[in-house]
RNA sequence: GCCGAAGUGGCGGAAUUGGCAGACGCAGCAGACUCAAAAUCUGCCGUUGGCAACAACGUGCCGGUUCGAGUCCGGCCUUCGGCACCA
């Protein structure tokens, strides 16, 4: 027997040679071609950190396989990548190092593009977008100019979230927990005059579209929604008589408006300062309000906080009933919320309780619940339940509460003092970012003509140089010579620049859209163009952006296509929340010494092994766990598939693509049905599921099948179709070591081959095993014809031995059968 | 506190529509090859009892629906995530 010498498996060489060749620019060019239908394959773009880590590895793994799939299967697919490159780590490397954030930030992404291409990914380069360079920036200016015009940008001066440790403002969006969301340094409120974003005037539609994603998870959504917080409720005026004012609230339990003793005012409500105007005890409330404005925000939000407040003096009238009730200014009301004033209610709300009970003020309840009678002199808390009928409330009393709620809300409206509203927790975007390096706000300011956009053909408003980095409460373009002093658009003159810059997430919010036309300099991109390519079909990214960049970006989208740059509602399709990698149960981090990089393991085993590592190890949703001894594993499947193929060299060669398949034996019929049920399954699972893991591991399978002719002869025509398959099916996966294998037994690029077809004949089998159960356990198994009916099934099942053996002395009840999975004895 | 997700062998995970629980991989054990080891190939591998055929038990816990439940329903427990004075 002739001795077949074994070439060895070395990802290092291969991997290298096959880059090169995907190098060349028009490898991977989008193509745009009429016959065949669009897929749009996006993962979130990165910050330019200067080197990948896991996280962006399994992210841009899935999106490649994605890609490579829809590739092979016959789309036009837009795959692209670019950088989120404007932010703060690039000004903080200045401030240590004094190098320049631009130098800083253009050497990591060439850096980092070096690392994308040692992965093996198909991206298309032609279309790159980096958000800080001039050509993007001044679209990203563009836009905030229309969302000027269009009303959806101002500016105002309100309480805002200050970081001190990155010296600058913060979305709402932004603060976690009353921390930074990057430094996690607390937040603290400062009056400064800040631009923002409507992004308030999108609420409901924002809310009620999440029902056009069902490609979305539903955590995300749900997310979004809380966010969002809708609510319904009543707003109505109270008047306080000795002052000849009336204070506005906001309830959602109009059904307890009889019941209110109180009124409680946020420190930051502008009727504190008229109260302070005509009382004798202004001194006292003014000393009280400067004291919970300085608490932090942790403090000032927190559930756990004791309340607190402080009598004015004053009293408001309850439209309802007359009552009169006292006005207190407390620390526990959201100056930002509603109306920044609230009906208390202690006898069905708890913060209210807690309060009158603390101050000794009146409860009354308004509510009784079904099943039991409340006591006021036995309650422990608040009753808050949403079920009951209404007592102490006049003509409403004995009416359910659902039903007295619009009840009360109607009598409002009749009688004039209140009417239907519509509250959301969300509020308007907050976009001033007092840092160097983002998009300047391109706004001029003239003290004869006010506020001004800088005119469109000017832009960019481009980033002065001469800055100095130091942090504080000035953005460093104010200390730029050349940068501040301009002419007035209007009146010509002597104007100043704004010297905020924009937050980066603006950048993030339209970049999917420029990669459909990446290098036009009329548009930020071209509405045929967006609107072919666009919404996305997949993305791909973290679920860290559950709320930040996905609701900015729907928010975009919505301006966009009102303002008829764009014809679609949402922008991304289907969302895909990749889990985080972890290793010894905690996420990689420097500190925990528990990093691994993508770079070594790329060095010791290649992309193609950490690649197929990171998708067989984990469903892609689910956190993933590091192993050393897994990534062995997945490179020894390599050298298995490797080496199976060297093996069956000879009759791979031997072989042509047309063969009479009714000469195989049993095991070849048997290996051919494997490698169609693999193909078939493979295909559901890249298509339908984004089930990695078991595509997968049913190629490992298939694998271990074609082990089973490792030292025996093959039909030449079944080695060739196996192979053929085999290698297409993995090159979404592994695309080096597909496209090295297949060059050495196929001609053209496994690349650029058809996705693999299964043959529904090679699937039937003419006997297929079905379970015996007796009263639900299983028993026995026989092989039955596939084709075998129902009754055809039943009849069968008394004759078998193993039912009569175990049935004997003991009645037949029932059969119940279910083709081609079981048949169920029940005896008694 | 509210909302949501998850809980399956020693480990990562599979079971897609209510139908053989544990595919595939890791680890482990054994055999082949080798002077030997590594690599590779082959086999075994939920727990308990049994020489074995086999039997009983087994998907966080308790109960229910069903011929049949990891999967559906009700009630808990634990872990993780989000929100949290939003009136």
């Amino acid at each position: 027997m002739e001795v077949i010498k074994l070439e060895k498996y070395n990802p290092q060489e291969i991997e290298g040679k096959w880059q090169k060749v995907w190098d060349a620019p028009d490898y991977y060019k989008t193509t745009e071609d009429d016959s065949r239908p669009k897929y749009y394959a996006l993962e979130m773009f990165p910050y330019p950190s200067g080197n990948l880590h896991m996280g962006h590895v399994r992210n841009y793994s899935i999106g490649d396989v994605v890609a490579r799939y829809r590739m092979m299967a016959g789309f036009n697919v837009l795959h692209p990548m670019g950088f989120d490159a404007f932010g703060m780590p690039a000004e903080n490397a200045a401030i240590a190092h004094g190098v320049k954030p631009s130098d800083w930030t253009f050497s990591n992404i060439k850096n980092m593009i070096s690392q994308q291409k040692a992965m093996g990914l198909a991206y298309d380069w032609n279309r790159e977008v980096e958000t800080c360079r001039e050509d993007y920036y001044r679209w990203t200016q563009w836009l905030f100019e229309l969302f000027y015009k269009r009303g959806l940008a101002y500016k105002k001066e309100a309480s805002v979230n200050w970081c001190d440790k990155c010296g600058t403002v913060l979305a709402n969006e932004q603060v976690v927990d009353g921390k930074c969301w990057r430094c996690d340094s607390e937040v603290h409120k400062k009056n400064l005059a800040q631009w923002f974003f409507k992004i308030t005037e999108y609420a409901d539609e924002l809310l009620k579209d999440l029902e056009k994603l069902p490609g979305w998870p539903e955590r995300v959504k749900i997310m979004q929604e809380n966010w969002i917080g809708r609510s319904e409720g009543l707003e109505f005026s109270l008047e306080i008589p000795e002052l000849g004012e009336s204070v506005s609230v906001y309830t959602t339990r109009p059904d307890t408006a009889f019941g209110i003793t109180f009124l409680a005012l946020a420190p930051e409500n502008p009727l504190v300062e008229k109260i302070c105007a005509k009382s004798d005890k202004a001194e006292e409330i003014k000393a009280f309000c400067e004291k919970v404005k300085k608490q932090s925000e942790i403090e000032r939000t927190s559930s756990e906080s004791v309340k607190e407040g402080i009598f004015t003096g004053f009293y408001c009238v309850n439209p309802f009933n007359g009552n009169k009730a006292q006005i207190w200014v407390t620390n526990y009301v959201l100056a930002e919320y509603g109306t920044g004033a609230v009906m208390a209610v202690p006898a069905h709300d708890q913060r209210d309780w807690m309060f009158a009970k603390k101050y000794g003020m009146d409860i009354i309840l308004t509510l009784q619940p079904k099943d039991k009678t409340l006591k006021l002199d036995e309650m422990k808390e608040a009753y808050v339940e949403k079920e009951g009928t209404l007592v102490n409330s006049g003509k409403f009393d004995g009416m359910e509460m659902h039903a007295a709620i619009n009840a009360i809300i109607d009598e409002a409206e009749k009688l004039g003092f209140g009417k239907r509203h519509v509250n959301y927790r969300l509020r308007d975007w907050l976009i001033s970012r007092q840092r160097y390096w983002g998009a300047p706000i391109p706004v001029i300011y003239c003290d004869k003509c006010g506020e001004q956009l800088v005119p469109e053909n000017e832009l960019p408003v481009k980033l002065p140089e001469d800055v100095e980095f130091k942090q504080g409460a000035l953005s460093p373009l104010s200390t730029s010579k050349t940068f501040n002093d301009c002419k007035c658009p209007k009146c010509g003159g002597h104007a100043r620049r704004e010297t905020d810059t924009m937050d980066t997430f603006i950048c993030s919010s339209w970049y999917y859209m420029r990669y459909t036309d990446p290098h036009n300099d009329k548009m930020p991109f071209d509405r045929d163009k967006v609107n072919y390519w666009s919404p996305v079909d997949q993305y791909i990214g973290g679920i860290e952006h559950a709320i930040l960049h996905l609701l900015y970006s729907r928010f975009f989208t919505k301006v966009l296509r009102d303002a008829k740059l764009l014809d679609y509602d949402e922008p991304f399709t289907n969302l895909l929340t990749q889990g985080m990698v972890i290793k010894d149960g905690a996420k990689m981090s420097k500190s925990l010494g528990n990093v691994v990089t993508p770079e070594e393991i790329i060095s010791k085993y290649g992309a193609d092994t950490a690649r197929l590592f990171i998708l067989f190890a984990a469903p892609v949703e689910r956190d993933l766990d590091w192993s050393d001894q897994g990534v062995e594993g997945s490179f020894r499947f390599l050298n298995r598939v490797w080496r199976i193929l060297e093996i069956f060299e000879p009759a791979i060669k031997e072989g042509q693509s047309k063969y009479d398949v009714s000469k195989l034996t049993d095991e070849e019929i048997s290996l051919r049905r494997k490698l169609h049920k693999t193909i078939k399954k493979v295909t559901e699972d890249l298509r339908d599921r984004f089930a990695f893991n078991t595509a997968i591991s049913t190629l490992m399978e298939l694998v271990n099948e074609m082990h089973a002719f490792q030292d025996k002869p093959i039909n030449p025509g079944l080695a060739r179709e196996t192979a053929e398959n085999l290698l297409k099916m993995l090159a979404p996966f592994v695309p080096h070591i597909s496209a090295e294998l297949w060059s050495k037994f196929f001609e053209g690029d496994v690349h650029k081959q058809s996705w693999s077809k299964f043959d529904e004949k090679a699937i039937v089998e003419d006997k297929i095993e079905i379970v015996v159960q007796i009263n639900g356990k299983v028993r026995d198994k026989i092989k039955v014809d596939s084709g075998i009916t129902k009754p055809e099934l039943e009849k069968l099942a008394p004759t078998l031995d193993k039912v009569k053996e175990l049935s004997a002395g003991k009645n037949i009840v029932k059969v119940i059968a279910v083709p081609g999975k079981l048949i169920n004895v029940v005896i008694k």
